[in-house]
DNA sequence: TAGATTGTTAATCGATTAACAATC
DNA sequence: TAGATTGTTAATCGATTAACAATC
């Protein structure tokens, strides 16, 4: 319907946003103004003002905001009030990591399956959810409307491995292969390149001790 | 020295540059333009050319670059020919997972040691290095020369345990708790919230369902 | 009503892209 | 030399911040 495209630079601040709220509201604050949430938060009222009226106006003039009112408003835009289907692709380390961390599932994100091509690993039980093999991978993302893939293989086969996820149907990969994805337009890709991370915190690290940082 | 700042976006970009680079080096390609490169990557000629003459020129006129030499240059802007110790705190699913990731010691970055308040998982052997209780966390860290830890602890304990390692001399944190740490000036913090990651995946998916993405 | 604070417009700042002169 | 491609300046675009009128 009415289409102003959000940047990404918004929707990446609304997570952070959504913590702040729920932390506020099992503290039991009620009400909070643009300007007290900037000063917990470590950013400028004004983008937080912005930010929000980007989806429609959340607050009250003279008031303020409604904490429990603008952490489920945010929880909605961000999708969480719907429920979705996830595999992950790999029972290495991390795959494993994933299946077995709770926190997904209270935000509506299932863990119903978990695939390998070791066959050491198969059968293998994480959380209640026994590693398959990879060969029963199209067939189960089909009969269980799974739409999120996690990718935690290494890289060499995360290109084919998208490929044939996406062709059966899978909706959005969350990417932790090193490597760069191509998709169909309407694919969604979230990258999580996790030498990238350690590289900046490297880049940062090395910096500083040359020049102390001008302010 | 000369100290113009470089914007974090760039910064951001350089791992994907040192990536792709790497690679060409791999395959035997010996020297590549703007051009090329920008076709490979899906990004602007001119932003690549404008991220490098950041840090001086790399290429040369009516060449382009040679890409050995900037695969070098571009790790060294990245502190990646230095070493670095790092601990990880937490020897919990996630802990555990970055400890036996060889990549990383790969990049300078090498595993010394790791942590954990549950007496369960003390002892317990990851990649060769044996778990240690917490109470050994401050003495271990000044005389192993750390300088980096990884914090893979909920994030009720994360606070506290950032502290004590800054008082103890850490110079980076790459914090995976889902919380944000206030650390002196002068310290790097590299945050990995994973859960932010998947919401902004969920956004994108959610969106994507009720209306079709403009082009 | 007066005071507070939003919603929103305008100004500023920074990052990206385009253009082209310098030069290999 | 002529052609190619960088390095760099200028133009554009988008995101952030400031300001203030609207309004609860």
């Amino acid at each position: 319907m009415e289409a102003k495209e959000i940047s990404q630079a918004v929707i990446g601040r609304l997570p952070r946003y959504f913590r702040y709220l729920g932390e506020l509201k099992d503290q039991g604050v009620e009400r909070i103004s643009s300007q007290e949430l900037s000063e917990l938060m470590q950013v400028t009222a004004s983008q937080i003002r912005q930010d929000f009226n980007n989806f429609g106006g959340f607050g009250q003039q003279g008031y303020g905001y409604n904490v429990k009112y603008l952490y489920d408003e945010i929880g909605k835009i961000l999708g969480l009030d719907q429920t979705h289907n996830f595999v992950i692709i790999g029972a290495g380390n991390l795959g494993r990591a994933l299946g077995n961390y709770l926190n997904f599932e209270r935000r509506g994100f299932l863990f119903r399956g978990i695939f390998d091509q070791n066959p050491a690993l198969v059968g293998m039980d994480v959380r209640g959810v026994k590693v398959r093999p990879m060969e029963e991978l199209e067939t189960f993302i089909r009969e269980n409307q799974i739409d999120i893939a996690v990718l935690t293989i290494p890289k060499t086969g995360a290109v084919g491995v998208a490929d044939r996820l996406v062709q059966n149907g899978i909706k959005a990969i969350w990417n932790f292969a090193h490597v760069d994805l191509r998709v169909p337009e309407g694919i969604q890709v979230e990258n999580v390149h996790l030498s990238d991370s350690l590289m900046k915190l490297s880049y940062n690290l090395s910096r500083y001790g040359k020049e102390q940082k001008s302010n």
